[in-house]
DNA sequence: GTTCGCGCCCTTTTT
DNA sequence: GGGCGCGAAC
């Protein structure tokens, strides 16, 4: 289908660049009432979110000036669902999607109408975001003078953990229009800490669950913007529902709730791992009871192979006894079990016997290293240090995407736009054939600047001084960089060419605190030691992407990702233990780590790191599923 | 200097 | 649950 620009009939739409859809997908899509759409891994829940919005604005369901609102989780998951719209729409109907992250949604509305707020809540206009720790929460209450007699003691206030403080008291509850006069130690200090934030007398500082609050206040007493918000979106997405704050879910109530725009939410309740970090209990129910919204489960799994989805079902019945089972429509590829758990008896062995598997697999199955990845439960760090130097016997490179790299972490340096935009150039400057990369940085320029597709004198000037740019890069830099400084100063060069000012001004992050400076640090950071591990540019940026590099990652950074082939290292007491503390939420840990692999699933356990009585359940899972344990070195 | 006990941290996103 | 840092006690 090409991308039209005309209206299709409703009756007359098909899916946009792929097959055939799902039945309950195919009723989603065309949904006239508000859903929850409760689907397991590898249903394709983005990917039914775009269809939804090709359907809706191609159709004219979702007619011109009104506009769909797509609201998710984490930058990239709203970019993604941005561009399969774009891929799949015409450019007219594609602009008409705002996806974005719920903090940038809230975001968007305190600064656009925080300054009509109750004075009482009213932020300085040019407020700046920090991100608190526990430990700030904790030196705050601990920084707090004695409240006055009658409302509590010191020691009250040194009692409150920063967690209950966080989440009871300063976030607990939608803000009333006049603070309330405090009853107790903890909402003193929870009013102390709000009045702190707003009146510091040079700036207001404001964290991103406290610009929810106040976005949900300044739309609940301002009735004319709250309507606008909702005649401007007829649809509303809402992905990876089952993280939802309660913070989040009275934002959207309020604006959303009772009027005319449809609302489709979509998650897995299976693989809700974020409670401890605020998420709702069950916000599924909450949407079902105060919108009324019909759950629709989805039943295909297009990622894994039937061996392993029947595995999975067993643990999701654990985690949701009316769990149904769902049908892999994909491929058993690779020979021998799909699933079994390896022991080992210590990780020095099992670090070798897993580098040597890795790269038996590869060859046997034409993969690269990518393909797999190694997942773990916590402090990455300690089992890199370890699988590091086997994989690298082997020739293979791990790649820890937690690794901190000055102030940042791997994983966060490659998703800022600053360092994407920094390789590019260089991409550019040391390619052979840098046709790819030369509208890439072409198109990264002319945004950055401003000036439009037919500005004919501008991208001629424009082109002119790229090719300046590259000819003193490869004078200046012929071969990697080998000490910090030039790494600094070559990114230095790169910010000077693009442009200072253009870059503040089109990445707001890079505009709060010290943030760019440590962006920029890192970068450069990372350019020095990917250059000590190769003798070409080309080479080196790969190496600082991590192309042909095997990685390791927390099973929380692996949600939402897929692999060919999943190892768990450390199936034990160790590893796991938080696991009686919340037998579910752990439960839900294990069954994303399992659903990330297509074809296979291998648990490593090793007793020097615990035993396996905590986490009996686990085990039993799996024997329930038929995998078995073998003692392999 | 060393040893002991206590408290803290593990799992995270976001402009 | 286990490892680490920190301060007190020896």
């Amino acid at each position: 289908m090409s991308l039209h620009r005309r209206r299709i009939r409703a009756e007359e739409w098909s899916p946009v660049g792929i097959e055939s859809l799902e039945d309950n997908a195919f009723d989603v899509v065309r949904s006239v009432d508000h859903r929850s759409v409760i689907a397991g891994p590898g249903a394709g829940k983005t990917e039914l979110l775009a269809q939804r919005a090709a359907y809706l604005l191609q159709t004219g369901e979702a007619p011109r000036p009104q506009r769909i609102l797509a609201i998710s989780f984490k930058r990239d998951a709203a970019a993604n669902l941005a561009s399969r719209v774009r891929k799949r729409c015409h450019p007219r109907h594609a602009a008409r999607l705002d996806s974005m992250t719920f903090d940038a949604f809230a975001k968007s509305i305190v600064d656009r109408f925080g300054q009509a707020l109750p004075e009482a809540w009213r932020p300085r206009p040019d407020y700046q975001i920090f991100f608190p720790t526990e430990g700030q929460y904790r030196d705050f209450l601990g920084s707090l003078e004695t409240p006055p007699t009658q409302i509590g003691t010191r020691a009250q206030i040194m009692a409150v953990k920063a967690k209950d403080f966080e989440r009871k008291h300063l976030f607990g509850a939608p803000l009333p229009e006049v603070p309330q006069p405090p009853k107790d130690a903890a909402q003193w200090a929870a009013d102390r800490y709000w009045r702190t934030s707003l009146e510091s007398t040079r700036d207001s500082f404001l964290s991103f669950p406290m610009i929810g609050r106040l976005a949900e206040l300044v739309l609940r007493v301002n009735h004319v913007a709250r309507k606008a918000l909702a005649l401007t979106y007829s649809h509303l997405f809402l992905d990876e529902f089952q993280d939802t704050t309660q913070i989040q879910y009275d934002l959207v109530r309020t604006i959303f709730l009772g009027t005319a725009t449809i609302v489709t939410a979509v998650g897995d309740n299976k693989q809700q791992i974020m409670r401890w970090a605020m998420a709702m209990d069950d916000p599924f129910g909450a949407l079902e009871r105060e919108f009324g919204a019909k759950r629709t489960p989805l039943l295909n799994n297009y990622r894994s192979s039937p061996e392993l989805v029947r595995i999975q079902h067993v643990l999701a019945q654990a985690l949701d006894a009316q769990a149904v089972a769902p049908v892999s429509k994909t491929q058993a590829k690779v020979s021998g079990g799909s699933c079994a758990v390896w022991d080992f008896s210590t990780p020095v062995v099992e670090a070798q016997t897993l580098a040597a598997f890795v790269v038996s697999q590869m060859k046997e199955f034409s993969l690269g290293p990518r393909d797999f990845v190694l997942l773990v439960r916590q402090r990455a760090v300690d089992y890199a240090n370890v699988l590091a130097p086997a994989l690298a016997s082997y020739g293979v490179q791990l790649r820890n995407e937690a690794a901190a790299v000055g102030e940042v972490t791997l994983q966060e340096l490659l998703a800022e736009d600053l360092s994407e935009m920094v390789i590019g150039f260089i991409r550019l400057a040391t390619s052979i054939r840098a046709g790819r990369y030369w509208s890439e940085c072409q198109d990264t320029l002319a945004t950055l600047r401003g000036f439009s597709v037919d500005d004919d004198a501008s991208w001629v000037r424009l082109s002119r001084e790229l090719n300046t740019f590259c000819t003193d890069f490869r004078q200046n830099y012929p071969k990697p960089v080998n000490d910090l400084s030039a790494a600094s100063a070559l990114v230095a060069g790169v910010i000077g060419f693009v442009g200072l000012n253009a870059i503040l001004a089109a990445f707001p992050a890079y505009r709060q605190g010290d943030w760019l400076a440590k962006v920029t640090d890192a970068i450069a950071l990372h350019i020095r030691a990917s250059c000590a591990m190769a003798s070409d540019w080309a080479t080196a940026l790969d190496v600082y992407e991590g192309v042909n590099a095997l990685p390791l990652m927390t099973i929380h950074k692996s949600k939402g990702l897929e692999y060919h082939t999943v190892i768990f290292v450390g199936l034990d007491d160790g590893a796991w233990w938080s696991f009686s503390q919340d037998q579910i939420e752990a439960t839900a840990g294990f069954f994303v780590a399992f659903t990330r692999a297509k074809q296979r699933v291998l648990f490593t356990y090793c007793p020097t790191r615990g035993a396996r009585k905590n986490i009996a359940t686990l085990y039993e899972l799996l024997k329930l599923a038929g995998v078995s344990v073998l003692r392999v070195g």
